[in-house]
DNA sequence: CCAGATCGTTGGTTTGCACAAATAATCCGT
DNA sequence: ACGGATTATTTGTGCAAACCAACGATCTGG
């Protein structure tokens, strides 16, 4: 645990390397949690929020995910090879896939819940519930909202 | 929505996806804010440990960005190719380079701060000080040794 | 009915990063 | 002085992700 004192000090006093290195050190872990399931972590992430949010069309994964098109289409074919995952037509709009959650899909989502349970009581192992709290507060009013000047480039 | 189902959390509740999130568009900010300085995240870390730390060898380089020694091999080229660094011969024990940071190096340095910190002040508009503060000290309390499975494998 | 927009899909390109293997130069212990 | 270790380097491989262009099927407004 104190292999990490040799560290640059003063470089992770720069919080948002901090932020990026500590966001790509949980990103691997999920990874590697997941790997018990045959899941991405976007492909779980796919099936919480179809559970969260039903039926839902792909156009709309794909604002709510914020992914490229392409790269859901890639992420649907594997949850849908191994029954996860349904694509419906919308009889409405035949052009439109309505993705559903399988039964199948599912019981996975409880092993991906379970995994990524262990992976932040692993992660937050050094705080406490009130302090997991905090971070939380605190990371969800973080600004993502994309730059003003990077849009004014007509 | 409904609280009736709970059985998975929705997504952004889940901190560490939170933080992997978050982490990754600070990667980016960054990424693009050094643009303007023609560095890569990884050569801006490497300038600024240079400075804390002095001169110093490769090996030790290594151990403290935490990088591939082949990765680091490339980044020291493209400093050393715009002389923002330079390697020397350890007349102590010639196969070692000792990385000086130059002067130029010293003034892009400046660059990358600034840079940074424009970054840091853009995503956390939303907090304050004292906020702030408390975000790093809950960040930098995060565990990230490795598994202790991970090690056993010897 | 037609032109243009939308939806999913395919394909290709690029970037950043992690990891492994092999090599030349050099050091160190005996 | 010799063998084995260490240092920096080269090379290749694989993976995840962002991005872009184009296409067929389908819908919608006029």
């Amino acid at each position: 645990m104190t292999v990490e004192e040799t560290r640059s000090r003063r470089a992770m006093d720069r919080i948002g390397l901090l932020l990026a290195r500590h966001g790509g050190i949980s990103n691997a872990r999920m990874r590697d949690a997941l790997e018990a399931t045959g899941l991405s972590t976007r492909q779980g992430i796919t099936l919480m929020h179809l559970a969260e949010n039903g039926p839902i069309g792909q156009q709309a994964l794909v604002e709510a995910l914020g992914v490229d098109p392409s790269a859901l289409v890639a992420i649907l074919n594997d949850l849908e090879r191994d029954n996860l995952v349904e694509r419906r037509r919308d009889p409405a709009d035949r052009r439109r896939h309505i993705v559903v959650l399988t039964d199948a899909g599912g019981s996975v989502l409880t092993r991906v819940d379970a995994a990524m349970d262990a992976v932040e009581r692993e992660l937050f192992v050094h705080l406490d519930a009130d302090e997991v709290a905090t971070l939380h507060r605190l990371l969800s009013r973080i600004n993502t909202a994309v730059n003003d000047d990077a849009c004014r480039e007509v």
